[in-house]
DNA sequence: GACTCCATGGCACTTAGTACCACATATCAA
DNA sequence: TTGATATGTGGTACTAAGTGCCATGGAGTC
């Protein structure tokens, strides 16, 4: 699976085991694998029929595992098919950071959110997909949405860093974490709403454009 | 129930029929009033026990009603809550409606936002509950998340009625009206963090005011 | 070779949500 | 009043998601 395997941080943390996080074992790699073969199968799977048209029992016949293993390894159906954008929040906020101190916050978050549209460029027929399945499997777009309220958090630190101590109110901080969200977001639907045919750059500065102080 | 009541346009639309919308007779007032009423006994019993240890067996119990007949009221449990939602959209979109052409689109939102504060005003221990509710069940904050996608559309399409047939793209009305949600979203969040010690208003001029062009 | 860890599979269970049917009541027509 | 129809309600059965528990077997360790 293109996009999640992209997502996986497994090779580069068995390199050197991090302190603090659960260090990296052949185990670790395994677990990795299996996940990304799960999810693709699934993908597949709900590409192919849709998302409410697959039961868990049909994941795991269709992957060779148990029911219990499909669950163990994806807490939710829809995890199976949103853990392509696990890595987002934190490949945005580590790309915010990488942004030069005297750029502006808006200009920094638009520059950002470049670090994501990789998968888009790389296999847009793929991207559209996902992006179709989303937006159309209502249960899929909630677990979505909530699921990006957890990068939040890690937009207003980043963006905290940047403006230092005496930096602007957390509450400025957050809107403008999520109104860039936002931005990515609705610059995508309308990518995936002009089958691609639209540039997704540019889709991303008009819509930074819109709100650009 | 103080929130949803106020969300009930039975009364209205009894008065008046409306072309088009389906008419208002004693039976809709009769289920709108009994809507009501479950939506109350059931936010009395998350409140005190919370959402995950309320089953619709529970719900229906203590609203007197049949498991049956509770489902068929709310499709879900989550809309039994969220249902104190519902016309917050059509409510905002109409408050845009009515700002002066000539004001610029990011102040018209902004006082648009005022439309849906009241309840907070009026009952805000209520609105602590219901805020805090939400935003702790994860099952709740998706659903909402979701919902309020919904109201996208009815504030894109007042603001393309104000800017008129020459106006802005419509990917920067989309980004404009998702981000004006935003700040609404993210106002009331610092407020209920706050224990509603914090003035909403002025947490939503603060919110506004970070991404004021 | 014995031991330990842990991923897996199987099973039982609760609960949400759907579908369908039977019944009662209210409204309206004759 | 009587009868026909519509509609809200309750009941039952069913599918499927998600949780918890336990037995097992294989891989790595001593």
């Amino acid at each position: 699976m293109v996009l999640s395997a992209m997502e996986s941080n497994a090779e580069r943390e068995a390199g050197r085991p991090v302190s603090g996080a659960p260090r990296t074992n052949t185990r670790d790699i395994a677990r990795q694998a299996v996940r990304a073969e799960l999810a693709e199968v699934a993908f597949g799977l709900f590409r192919r029929q849709g998302f409410d048209n697959v039961t868990v029992n049909d994941l795991a016949a269709a992957a060779g595992v148990s029911r219990s293993t499909f669950l163990r390894y994806f807490g939710t159906k829809e995890d199976a098919v949103l853990s392509a954008f696990d890595a987002h929040g934190e490949r945005i906020a580590a790309a915010l950071r990488a942004r030069p101190a005297a750029e502006g916050d808006w200009s920094a978050l638009r520059s950002a959110m470049d670090a994501v549209v990789e998968p888009y460029r790389r296999d847009p027929e793929r991207a559209l997909a996902l992006a179709r399945l989303v937006r159309e499997t209502p249960a899929l777009c909630a677990r979505q949405l909530e699921r990006q309220r957890a990068w939040h958090p890690l937009l207003e630190q980043a963006l905290a860093e940047r403006a230092g101590p005496s930096g602007a109110s957390v509450l400025a901080l957050s809107v403008k974490a999520a109104a860039a969200l936002d931005c990515l977001n609705m610059a995508v639907d309308h990518w995936t709403a002009s089958d691609g045919a639209l540039d997704l750059i540019a889709l991303l500065d008009e819509a930074f454009a819109a709100l650009s102080p």
